[in-house]
DNA sequence: TTACAATGTCAACAAGACTGACTTATTATG
DNA sequence: CATAATAAGTCAGTCTTGTTGACATTGTAA
């Protein structure tokens, strides 16, 4: 069994470094399956996982700023620019000109962006739905405080600002 | 608190469109933050993550084969044997032609591979190892359990195979 | 001997990241 | 008001990492 060195109880044994590389390939495998269902949605499109992180971001945020985006994707503004115009040229996204600071631009989803959001939404938490469905409660409430944990202190920041939008 | 409106209690609850998106959302900042610190060990050397990936599996299984590589990593010939000639060239990587069957080629670690093989996953463990401690063992539980329910079938059996490989 | 398999290689291409430099509006500050 | 700072967009060039397609080499198996 995997606990067959289990001496000194679970308490101890979680942090060895067959346990930690197991953690490590868990997670490789894990994303690719996480990407893997809007990444054949995007296909269609032409679009890339780009696009997607653009559109699920505009669409938790409607109306959030250029330099909002960039902070929340931590790219730069001309490989954000890239994609965005795509989507704009598309119809997916529309830019409007700020309201308080003119020099602004709020970004919203088009009824067109919204049904490929939709669709990208629905295929990646379906796929999560059953994962978890199958681990139950409790260990989605361990998937996400590790998750946490693992992420650089300010996108933390960030995560829990979306988590609140997000009512 | 994130449970006012848990009436149905949380085995309802945890299934809800908003539980699923900030799952979405976790596994997207989570992951940067796994790759965080790997990525700026391999800069000084000039590699990708890409050079991480074969490296890691490299080491996880000595004398593995081009194709067993391939099926592991997902990726195509050409992408991977880019990556394999660099760290061949600079004697990272040494190739031994197969003894049972001569076309293949077995793959291994030298020294100065090992070398940065461990820097990478001290790097990497270390943040794995300070998450894993903050969330506790019951928590490290959760996490796996949903991230293997997240795998691919057949990328979960390659994840299993290699768990059994580590001892 | 002939077919298949494992590997390596050449060329061309694309997405998506980067840097650096520069422009255009607009706002804020001295 | 003039000047500095900010938000955004753009042009050009580079890099990594992925892709196809075609082809060569070597070794195994039918």
């Amino acid at each position: 069994m995997t606990n067959s060195n289990n001496i000194s109880g679970e308490s101890l044994l979680y942090l060895t470094d067959n346990q930690l590389r197991q953690g490590i390939e868990a997670m490789f495998f894990a994303y690719r399956g996480f990407t893997a269902d809007p990444d054949r949605i995007l296909e269609e499109y032409g679009y890339g996982r780009a696009h997607h992180r653009a559109i699920h971001f505009i669409n938790c945020s409607p109306g959030t700023t250029v330099n909002n985006l960039l902070n929340i994707l931590g790219v730069t503004k001309q490989s954000l620019n890239r994609v965005l115009r795509t989507l704009v040229e598309d119809t997916l996204v529309e830019v409007k000109i700020g309201t308080r600071d003119k020099r602004e631009r709020n970004l919203f989803l088009t009824d067109q962006g919204h049904e490929l959001q939709e669709r990208l939404s629905l295929a990646q938490s379906n796929r999560m739905r059953q994962a978890f469905k199958n681990a139950g409660p409790s260990a989605v409430s361990g998937f996400k405080t590790v998750l946490e944990a693992m992420m650089d202190p300010e996108l933390n920041k960030i995560y829990l600002n979306l988590r609140e939008a997000g009512k």
